[in-house]
DNA sequence: ACTTTTTTAATTGTCGACAATTTGCCATGA
DNA sequence: TCATGGCAAATTGTCGACAATTAAAAAAGT
């Protein structure tokens, strides 16, 4: 029974874990799609047309109504029946909610990848911590956490705790969204240095066995990651307010 | 051939929480094959074909595939491309990995809901414990942990959080497969009338406002459910082997 | 000028038919 | 007898057209 399917996410992504299984018309829509929608070509809050897409992409309407569900149940378009669908628009409260399920769940991954990891695994894990210290120290940190380096470390600790639910549930459900807004509210100032020793203590602790720590400081990092991005989101928000007070 | 007849899914439940939308014929057929998927009609790891559903219905395969496709979402059925689609079949780890994120999403529903749920939602709340108990009272506690009551309790603390993604998650993507196996692995001996009092003191605790012990007791009741499934899996699965020496 | 009704255009829902792929079967060969 | 190759049946993927529903625009009435 296989579970996860694991979405080819970035095909640019130097870690690649699965094979994009790219065979039918609707699987190859329904990534141009995602890659649209996360890259920000198709606006959040926009509405997509049946009849629209069907011309820009070439394709039949079936195939896409396949595609356009796939979407739907990642979160990424929302539909109501006889109506049409929109790309996602999360607000800020319901952004700081998915950061609030992302501690529950990624804190209980880390304690589980303590548990379970194997030697293999691990090591898997430090190469990644390799070669972002070197992309970081190339460009000064600063398209560390933007690019999909850090996620590409959350999906090793997801894995490493052997429990495919979780994995279902955090690799087809949230992350999808947290790649979307990862790209709008990049962090800055000193967050992607820190939050690259914040992934070095979570590695130790997981070697090391320490379920409860690595449990710990997972929960710190994803709530620190919350804070940035909501004072990202502030921020954009003021920015924008003032803007429209001229 | 075609049987017409549709019920969207708790008809039965004396509590009604969501409108069924039940506008379109895609969203008809797919509540019918819930609810045989649910009831058993379709057994688990059976193989489900889109001619032989669309004869059986009496629809055409278009919106037979936007059902099916629903299904998948919410991982009743599993579909693999150009091969087929069949009934979902939990193995003990499986499920045991199920209850495992219901415990930590749970507790955390508890959590937010003793800091967020209002009066009037705690009123709820003690109106389906009193419902319940005439019920168990009325049956000696037998059929209660069988039926939908159980899961309208935890649908309110669900909702009670106020976290729309949490939700979501435990709604849209979990409780499809617990009240599958709901039905299968039935609670036994002394567990509805322990259920019942583990579900008293949470809705104190929540009343109360005390969000750390309600996680807490979510957190051991939710441990204590999985036990309770996992020895009737063990059972079968002797019960099984033993047959099947004769 | 505003509200209500009607009409109309666009979009989604549904259907049947055709093409592409997979699977099981059968024949052929070693 | 077993392995291998191709053949055939069934199933999934795709397409274009038609029907049902909705949203907006136009028209009528107050």
């Amino acid at each position: 029974m296989s579970l996860p399917v694991f979405s080819p996410h970035s095909a640019d992504s130097p870690l690649e874990m699965a094979t994009p299984e790219v065979r039918t018309l609707a699987e190859r829509v329904f990534h141009q799609l995602q890659s649209d929608i996360v890259r920000g070509v198709l606006a959040p809050g926009s509405k997509i047309t049946e009849p629209g897409l069907s011309k820009t992409y070439g394709i039949s309407r079936g195939p896409l109504r396949e595609a356009m569900r796939r979407l739907e149940s990642h979160r990424l378009i929302e539909r109501v029946p006889h109506v049409g669908a929109r790309v996602v628009k999360l607000s800020m409260k319901e952004l700081i909610e998915l950061f609030d399920v992302r501690e529950a769940l990624e804190s209980m991954a880390a304690r589980l990848a303590a548990e379970h990891m194997s030697t293999e695994e691990i090591q898997g894990l430090r190469d990644v911590l390799a070669l972002h210290e070197s992309q970081a120290d190339l460009q000064r940190g600063e398209a560390y956490y933007q690019r999909e380096g850090d996620l590409d470390f959350h999906y090793r600790i997801v894995q490493g705790s052997h429990n495919k639910m979780l994995m279902s549930l955090l690799c087809n459900d949230l992350y999808y969204l947290v790649r979307l807004y990862r790209t709008q509210f990049s962090a800055s100032g000193t967050r992607p240095q820190r939050a690259f020793v914040e992934h070095h203590r979570i590695v130790d602790a997981i070697e090391a066995g320490d379920a409860e720590l690595a449990e710990l400081l997972m929960r710190r990092h994803v709530s620190a990651s919350r804070a940035n991005v909501a004072d990202r989101y502030a921020a954009i928000l003021t920015q924008q307010s003032s803007a429209q007070a001229e």
